[in-house]
DNA sequence: GCATATATAGAAAGCGCTTGCTGCATGCAT
DNA sequence: ATGCATGCAGCAAGCGCTTTCTATATATGC
């Protein structure tokens, strides 16, 4: 059988009140007393029962983090920066916090079974990352769920997605859409006036800010946009990799193509490559989040840098409450041009 | 006030066990009943109380999923495919379970730690994912502790880990030595003589193994190995950059350099590149895991191939108890050799 | 038709913990 | 000496569910 406050409590000695305040030393105990319950359960091997302490006290230490795609660096970055600041093992206070990091995989349902499973849990804090599905009835659903859980008592933070109003939630968004300008009026300064865009997945905020920046670059100088330069895809390598042969193929003479992030930026160049073109003597190529292998890449990647670890660890503070939350309960997070190897002035 | 059980109950006109079964689907319910309870749950917008009734049953539905560095796609991928087939939303069953992916930084401390909360928290089943610390009296605390869970009925899973023996634990692992050796014996093969060895952390099962094969390979071709050719990092693309310098300069006369891990490979590849050296004429570059960056490094690496994937999936199967366990609870992944651009001939 | 098996629903006893309240010693001021 | 804070510990009432056991109603067999 499992050991149990009672036991523990039997052991030392006392009522199990005094047990249950000295493992949450929320109330004062006499250190003699202390001493003897904290050998009890040393002797014993005792662990709380979460459930148990959960229902009774009515609040989890259970902190839910949403993401997209576990296996993208982009959210393991983040998450892992979350995780580091809601004081699980290693953090500062001894209220110890289980980090739960949900795979939504992208999708809507997922996304709101997710939402209701740390609902269930009582979870005490949730912070989603990365862009909103745009989907109408499911933002709709969504936000109802945010403000459920935020009356529940659940603080609700999202980091890199933009703001659900009237939700309660704080929200530190990425300037997806001024980092997608900032790109293409680099490349348009270089010279470029035929440039491909390989889009993500279409109903999503992250992909339609980047690509409404990238549009009002080349609105801002005049160039008209032919539609055949937009493609869209996945946000990982393969993708970038098709869509760059599919934008080879409607106009070769393109001279630079942007890709919704860094992933298909190497696919892309993969694809460019081997289709005999050099970057950036051909074409250039060009990125988004600065993600840890695009230094390395060959030649090393011009993108936008998205601070990733310190929005994370500020959105896993503001979920803990050890932060204020920024004014207006919105931060916007600004991205920074990282000027590299993989875009030059396009060839004659 | 939140919405309980006897809401439902009183809404449906039914008692709260009704309701209770009918939501958990484990007792028979005549269909007009069921269809009334449903109703109630959806028009009061019910959500269940997780933690009471984790406590009533005696068991949760949390699966919980350490891995060293959740920022690493090498855990990323494994906690993605795991996660995948724990039942949680999208998957089969109804059973919905939550995944807690732990991040344990690879802190002995972390590692017992979140342990204990996922104890605590009376987790449906556990994986631990990659290599295990060597420390001794670590190792035999994590024993205990597992030893601990599964004897309360918590199912333990190592996926690329070495098998934990008398714990109960089924064990998943990699063959990191027969890889390592492998690897390296293609260089030999090639005719490299003198091969540096970028190795993992200290003390830890993974880079030991890996460096094992490394060396058994050498032996059995009766090459000895100067003690100046291995150094020891993180398991990080910073670690490999840097290591690679140092083995630069205590032997420039090397031909080859094994990284323990993509990652770092790909940190000594561009240190190789900016002293002037070329891959693979002049100096050879090998990692280790194949991940999804590997074939796109220019070279592209020659590297270890892990089915990751499927490793986690099985892994993910085993844990909830819809896959056999392999026979002796234990099972080898051996992986593949992947032979590519960044490996050839030794210059000469 | 009567006894027995078969469905379905309810009553109630917890699951193991937290916490408001009460109680009893002390310590201090008067 | 008496009274009153004060510090510390215990009592006991739940927290919201699950589940065993019991009760009723209907179906079945002879």
């Amino acid at each position: 059988m499992t050991v149990t406050l009672a036991d523990v409590a039997a052991r030392a000695q006392v009522s199990p009140a005094t047990v249950s305040r000295v493992l949450n030393g929320n109330y004062p105990v006499a250190a003699t007393t202390r001493e003897r319950v904290l050998r009890a359960v040393d002797e014993l091997d005792y662990v709380l029962n979460g459930p148990a302490s959960a229902l009774a006290a009515a609040t989890s230490d259970l902190v839910g983090i949403l993401v997209n795609d576990i296996a993208d660096p982009f959210f393991g970055i983040m998450a892992s920066a979350i995780q580091s600041e809601i004081g699980g093992p290693g953090g500062r206070a001894g209220g110890e916090r289980l980090a739960v990091v949900c795979n939504t995989g992208g999708s809507p349902e997922r996304e709101l079974t997710y939402l209701t499973l740390l609902q269930r849990q009582r979870a005490a804090a949730v912070v989603l990352t990365g862009g909103a599905m745009e989907n109408a009835p499911h933002a709709a659903a969504v936000a109802a769920k945010l403000r459920k859980l935020g009356e529940a008592g659940t603080r609700v933070v999202l980091c890199g997605r933009p703001p659900a109003p009237d939700t309660g939630a704080f929200a530190l968004t990425f300037d997806n859409r001024g980092g997608g300008r900032e790109l293409t009026e680099h490349l348009i300064g270089l010279g470029h006036r035929r440039l491909g865009y390989i889009a993500g997945p279409e109903e999503r905020t992250t992909t339609r800010h980047r690509l409404e920046g990238h549009r009002e670059a080349l609105a801002a100088h005049g160039i008209d946009e032919d539609p055949r330069w937009t493609v869209h895809g996945r946000y990982d390598r393969r993708s970038g990799y098709e869509a760059t042969l599919e934008l080879l193929r409607r106009d070769p003479s393109l001279t630079a193509v942007v890709a919704a992030n860094d992933s298909v930026a190497v696919g892309a160049s993969a694809a460019l490559r081997e289709s005999g073109l050099r970057i950036p003597d051909d074409v250039s190529v060009a990125g988004f989040d600065d993600l840890p292998f695009s230094v390395d890449a060959v030649p090393s990647l011009t993108t936008v840098r998205l601070p990733l670890s310190e929005a994370g660890a500020r959105a896993g503070r503001i979920a803990m409450g050890r932060e204020e939350p920024p004014p207006g309960g919105i931060a916007t997070v600004r991205g920074e041009l990282m000027v590299r190897g993989s875009s030059g002035v396009p060839r004659k």
